[in-house]
DNA sequence: ATGAAAGCGCTAACAC
DNA sequence: GTGTTAGCGCTTTCAT
């Protein structure tokens, strides 16, 4: 079914088909009608390849994350495609597979096909500028929730350094007074902010710096250094993770361990995922107002469709803290006590 | 940068450029050096829409999942993605939101995008057939995992009672003679084929036909249904959960309530995702080979491509069951001890 | 083997 | 207000 099936059916030119169904200009009520007829009559639904070529606008907007299987990057997607399907555009959804030369190749891909703007959450905080600025180029670009050095766009992210006071202040008032951190080496911005808001805010605790654990944002990370700070000495009252999904294998490993988490450490970390309601004890969990952000990301988008020129911004949300068993109550204390029992039977 | 560009600045026709870098005909060696040349300095890739809306071929597949927050459903589309990866093609994710009006909405805006087939994981077994069918009258389309009833179109599914098999099988054999389900309303094909599985594995158990607790795929459904079995006289030795974002919150509502498990109940579930060894007890599960039923369905849809008139097939493979601790060793009963200390403190 | 020309389906200029 | 025409970028006859 074409436009031309469609004018054709109901008596009129093609071009005046097309402004009926696309609504722009004003046309005869009755050739109107006519044509809406024959339109869903026919089923008819405009070819998106063939508008796009002629008007050289999708409606579309590219998203590349970093890992697709990260449920945090899910939650990111979502608030997008919200606000997409809220104005009638859609989403293509790329993975990059945490790899730079994989952004880069998706990025391309993207262009290629068109999209009216790109959203990346970038995988290298210095190695995917190359990539972006090339896009932004002749293409509205904004970095979400991790920021390129260089990549020369729009940014919507998430206040780290006050994610990392909140959680830290937090701690302080239950009575830690030593800290750890499990997170990623900071090839990212999100995971280099958290670092240095840590270092920032655990200046009076010496012991701190050598408790800095540093790998990726996997659950098998987590378990590792976990592993590393138990068998290293006397454990620290908090540990502070750089995500959730470390965050799980920390836990899973202090569980092993038969130490009690809030009663022994405590445990606080980011992004706030569903599943960190799901485990025990509960996770507190820094809270990033994703839907906020992902509504700024496409303002931004769309301004600098308007106007290609207009000065690049930067906008920060501030994060919340969810409080959860994880940090508060030592309710696992006879718990652990349940297991060294386990282990001497 | 078009074909006319890389064409004139290689000396050649635009029809050779395409030629060339199509790699289709035979050309000059010479020519096709300066175009290739070209192309690469100019940095020129095609794009996507211009060839397509020609060739009617975009080398791209549309996949339609229920709930892009369900981590098997990621599951599933990452499988897809491998196998479309290697074969140098890409693919669309739309999330039809467990809503069969969304989910016709999303094949239609599929088709108009001219993908060469499409992957659907339908919403309903009954309800979205007409959308599936409709697409399948001028696109190879295929259905995995769950099925429409009437959707007309191949299909790549586990095989879903040898997975319960399994399941009981063992279970009776760790002891187990009374059982609950704790799944989804049989409005997909997957539910209902596990509940049938159910009832017809247990039929020596009386009392399995009052604990079929019927809700959703949710964690939510989880929590409320497992307390409801806790509130309603004796447990049963085993609960069989239709999917493992279900026994997430069956598992928590049981440890809540102070029920040891596996000690005293045994809790085993299907889809093995990765969370399934995060939680404590860890989770045994039924595993669906994800990885196979990818590589088939890409495959049919191929297939379909080459002979649209060829007989609708229907592969079927068998699950495996991955055995954790909550079906397995009673470690927990120390665990409940504790908690019901806690309880009197 | 190569170039000229047509056309995929659509919409924006341009005439009337 | 409406129809005619051209062209988005690409590939593919069709001639040569």
């Amino acid at each position: 079914m074409t436009v031309k099936d469609v004018a054709s059916a109901a008596n009129v030119s093609p071009s005046t088909a097309s402004r009926v169904l696309s609504g722009q200009a004003d046309v005869d009520p009755a050739m109107a009608r006519r044509v809406h007829e024959a339109s869903t009559r026919l089923r008819y639904s405009a070819n998106v390849m063939a508008r796009a070529l002629r008007t050289r606008q999708t409606d579309t907007i590219g998203v590349v994350v970093p890992a697709i299987n990260n449920p945090y990057f899910i939650g990111a997607v979502e608030a997008i495609a919200q606000v997409l399907t809220d104005t009638g555009r859609s989403l293509i959804l790329c993975d990059s597979h945490d790899d730079v030369a994989t952004e880069a190749r998706q990025i391309e891909l993207l262009r290629n096909r068109m999209v009216d703007g790109l959203v990346v959450i970038p995988v290298s905080a210095t190695e995917s500028a190359a990539a972006i600025s090339a896009a932004a180029l002749d293409l509205p670009v904004v970095q979400l929730d991790r920021v390129a050095e260089g990549g020369g766009t729009d940014f919507v992210g998430s206040d780290e350094f006050e994610g990392v006071r909140l959680a830290i202040e937090h701690l302080r008032g239950r009575g830690a007074r030593s800290f750890a951190f499990i997170g990623a080496q900071p090839t990212t911005s999100t995971a280099d902010a958290r670092l240095r808001a840590f270092r920032a805010l655990t200046s009076d605790d010496e012991g701190a710096r050598e408790r800095e654990l540093l790998g990726d944002f996997t659950t098998e990370w987590g378990r590792t250094a976990a592993w590393t700070l138990v068998n290293s000495g006397p454990l620290p009252d908090a540990i502070m993770c750089g995500a959730d999904i470390i965050a799980l294998g920390v836990l899973t490993t202090l569980r092993a361990a038969n130490v009690a988490v809030p009663g022994q450490v405590k445990v606080i970390s980011h992004d706030d995922l569903f599943i960190a309601t799901m485990v025990s004890p509960q996770l507190s969990s820094v809270r990033q107002p994703l839907a906020t952000m992902a509504q700024e990301a496409v303002a931004l988008l769309d301004a600098r469709s308007k106007d290609p020129e207009r000065p690049v911004r930067k906008s920060v949300f501030a994060p919340t803290v969810e409080l959860r068993e994880s940090s508060l109550l030592p309710l696992a204390a006879t718990e652990a006590a349940a297991n060294a029992a386990t282990e001497r039977a």
